[in-house]
RNA sequence: CGCGGAGUAGAGCAGCUGGCAGCUCGUCGGGCUCAUAACCCGGAGGUCGCAGGUUCGAGUCCUGCCUCCGCAACCA
């Protein structure tokens, strides 16, 4: 019987554009389900879609379908990009499935009857226009709305609740006496400090939208997402069904994997879901880092998401995955540029890799007659060559079991560039002028086709189209590279057909200046975000601007808002009106600054409140990416209250 | 005192249990010609954020401080 090894990847949420940062998850996990197939275990990989909730019932709406169509359609989009993407999963879940349904309605029911799930009313600030409720953090002291800037109220309703409290001990005993449960360690210590300060009960059902699994004993709610997703990893595996086959082949064993800004989920409600349920917990928790941009993190109102397809389709997808395995430290955040895409194509891939199985290839077709010969008595060179490949071998399982890609593939380069060396330190084409020495040539070449051999198989779960591709002309049986132990020396035939063909990664030619893929997909909502810097938003007509109300104001006087370090409070003049205005300027002028400068203000915006305090318009400022600000001053003889158009 | 991360060669990073400061890219010089103007070798370049302390000895441990970056806020 072999070892069984499940892994997931979170259930993605379709209302938001498929990006890097996604595909960094599903191909960690992919990369991982490859090797430990090579490692001879029998695997599961599941990834799927999460589909409730009231986010996606609005965007359907606003796109003129029912939310089961709107759903359907990003599933065959998202599964599209996993398919791109070379991803093998065995299993796609969504939650609008019955099988999902049929399990969530089950774990629920059991966890209610048993008494940890109870009806009581749930208060929280919610924002009728979003229709959303935000936490007493996100509403901050003046209780407005995070998204929309409108003010919240109090709202109260029937709610069931999830007795979490009760578990937390439990869930401290066990993180302690599994240390492997939540990693990267950082997130362990970061969850063992949330929970000691204390679990509170969570709320998990609303009665607020009715897309989504209705509670079972309770018509009038839906069940909230805690319930709905993180089941998945559970109901895809039959919990809650007929055939529980799967579940009991594979269950405990699960790798749940994630960015770090879902981790809590993972590691406290999901586990203590689990417990209230009389199931085992999975084996461990892990939260990667996360894809930062030069220019900050990806986010869809910075209108700089990278969608991976535009990517996958200027450099092919093997790059893209090697890119994203090898550039983003194991559990730490990392940097994505296209340059530093197109550098790691060109050094590692191109450079290193596939001018290593060109050059050999060549000379054994040169030399050999594309047959490749067999090895004579080896010298010292050549044992160190093979050691290398046994050490380097062990030492990037090592690091990619442990999800740390970054330095298995690092690993992987060291028996690369040390072939590379070997070429310049045995000269075969020095021993191919001398005929007496044609063993010794034989010897050398076997030996090269046996490293490249060996890195190509440890490459291959990163990129998984290389070996065919290889293996087509260095003649090797992929049946022969496929399991652990054929990593073994020795494994090429000497005879076997040799044959040059296309270069595998040829480098690319790219400039600095090159414009960055600007989102070609059609950025989502680019209008929407508020510093889409040289990002140019789309065209509006005379009307949309004529509704501004662009005005002349003075300054009358001018104060710094307390607890606020970024903040100005402002009295101006409208004419004969006054208002008071906050501006984000602090950083940039000093209050006795501003007083009496003539500036222009958007009269007719919304007011909103910003750390307590009203501002009944927004003053106008020129801001550059360096992070200078220059607001707008027009000479003092202006009037006051003139129309600026 | 909101939470978290980081300050080590021009850039990006390794340096776990303390013992001559390393890697990748870039740069300069050399070598080779099998190869995708690729490959190999060598050089230059660092007071390891600052200040104290522990120690025979500290990027590495302790204390304090400074700066930067995420998140959250205070971007109207």
């Amino acid at each position: 019987m072999s070892e069984k090894f499940y892994i997931t990847t979170p259930i993605y949420y379709p209302s938001a554009q498929a990006h890097i940062g996604h595909g960094l998850t599903t191909v960690l996990a992919d990369a991982l389900t490859r090797l430990k197939k090579m490692r001879g275990y029998k695997t599961r990989f599941l990834t799927g879609m999460d589909e409730h909730g009231q986010k996606i019932a609005k965007a359907a709406q606003a796109a003129g379908k029912t939310p089961l169509q709107h759903v359907d359609d990003m599933a065959v989009m998202w599964q599209g990009l996993w398919r791109q993407l070379m991803i093998d999963n065995d299993d796609f879940i969504r939650t609008t499935e019955d099988r999902h349904i049929r399990g969530v309605v089950k774990i629920f029911q059991k966890i209610y009857e048993k008494g940890d799930i109870y009806l009581s009313r749930y208060q929280g600030w919610y924002c009728v226009s979003c229709e959303t409720y935000f936490t007493e953090r996100q509403v901050g002291e003046g209780h407005c709305c995070p998204d929309c800037g409108k003010p919240v109220e109090i709202i109260e309703e029937e709610s069931y609740f999830f007795k979490m409290s009760t578990y937390q001990e439990r869930l401290l005993r066990h993180i302690e006496t599994h240390p492997d449960f939540i990693q990267p360690l950082s997130r362990r210590n970061e969850m063992v400090n949330f929970i000691k300060s204390g679990l509170e009960d969570l709320c998990v059902s609303r009665t607020s939208f009715d897309w989504g699994i209705p509670v079972p004993v309770n018509g009038k709610h839906v069940i909230y997402v805690w319930f709905d997703a993180l089941t998945n990893y559970i109901t895809a595996l039959g919990y809650g069904s007929e055939d529980t086959g799967l579940y009991k082949e594979f269950w405990p064993t699960a790798v749940h994997l994630m960015a770090k800004d879902i981790i809590r989920f993972h590691a406290v409600i999901w586990p203590i879901i689990l417990m209230a349920a009389e199931e085992p917990l999975p084996r461990m928790v892990f939260g990667h880092g996360w894809v930062l941009l030069d220019s900050g993190k990806m986010s869809k109102s910075k209108g700089n998401v990278v969608d991976p397809l535009v990517l996958i389709e200027k450099y092919g997808a093997a790059a893209v995955r090697y890119f994203l395995l090898r550039e983003i430290p194991c559990g730490q955040d990392g940097y994505y540029s296209e340059a530093a895409l197109v550098q790691r194509i060109n050094t590692d891939l191109a450079n290193d890799y596939g001018n290593l199985i060109s050059r050999t290839v060549a000379m054994v077709e040169r030399y050999f007659d594309g047959q490749a010969p067999a090895p004579g008595e080896p010298e010292a060179v050549d044992r160190r060559l093979a050691e290398l490949a046994a050490a380097v071998a062990e030492e990037a399982a090592g690091y990619m079991e442990k999800l740390d890609f970054s330095n298995g593939l690092a690993a992987v380069f060291k028996l690369i560039g040390r072939a590379n060396k070997y070429i310049d330190e045995t000269e075969p084409w020095t021993l191919a002028k001398e005929p007496a020495r044609r063993e010794r040539l034989g010897t050398v070449l076997y030996y090269l086709l046996e490293a490249a051999r060996i890195a190509t198989m440890l490459l291959g779960p990163a990129m998984p189209n290389i070996p065919a591709l290889v293996w087509a002309q260095t003649g090797h049986e992929a049946a022969d590279c496929q399991s652990w132990a054929q990593l073994a020396w020795g494994g090429t035939r000497p005879g076997q057909r040799v044959k040059k063909g296309p270069g595998l990664f040829p480098r690319i030619e790219w400039q600095e200046d090159e414009t960055e893929p600007a989102d070609a997909a059609g950025g989502v909502d680019a209008g929407a975000g508020s510093e889409a810097a040289g990002a140019s938003l789309p065209l509006i007509d005379y009307d949309t601007f004529a509704r501004l109300d662009l005005r002349v104001a003075e300054v009358l006087a001018c104060q710094p808002i307390p607890k606020a370090d970024k903040l100005l409070k402002l009295d101006i003049a409208l004419g004969e009106e006054r208002r008071t205005l906050v501006a984000g300027v602090a950083q940039h002028y000093r209050p006795e600054d501003m007083v009496g400068r003539k500036i222009v203000v958007v009269a007719n915006l919304a007011p909103a409140r910003l750390r307590g305090v009203e501002s009944q318009g927004m003053l106008l400022a020129a801001s550059t990416d360096a992070g200078r600000v220059e607001v707008i001053t027009l000479p003092a003889d202006i009037p006051s209250g003139a129309k600026v158009r």
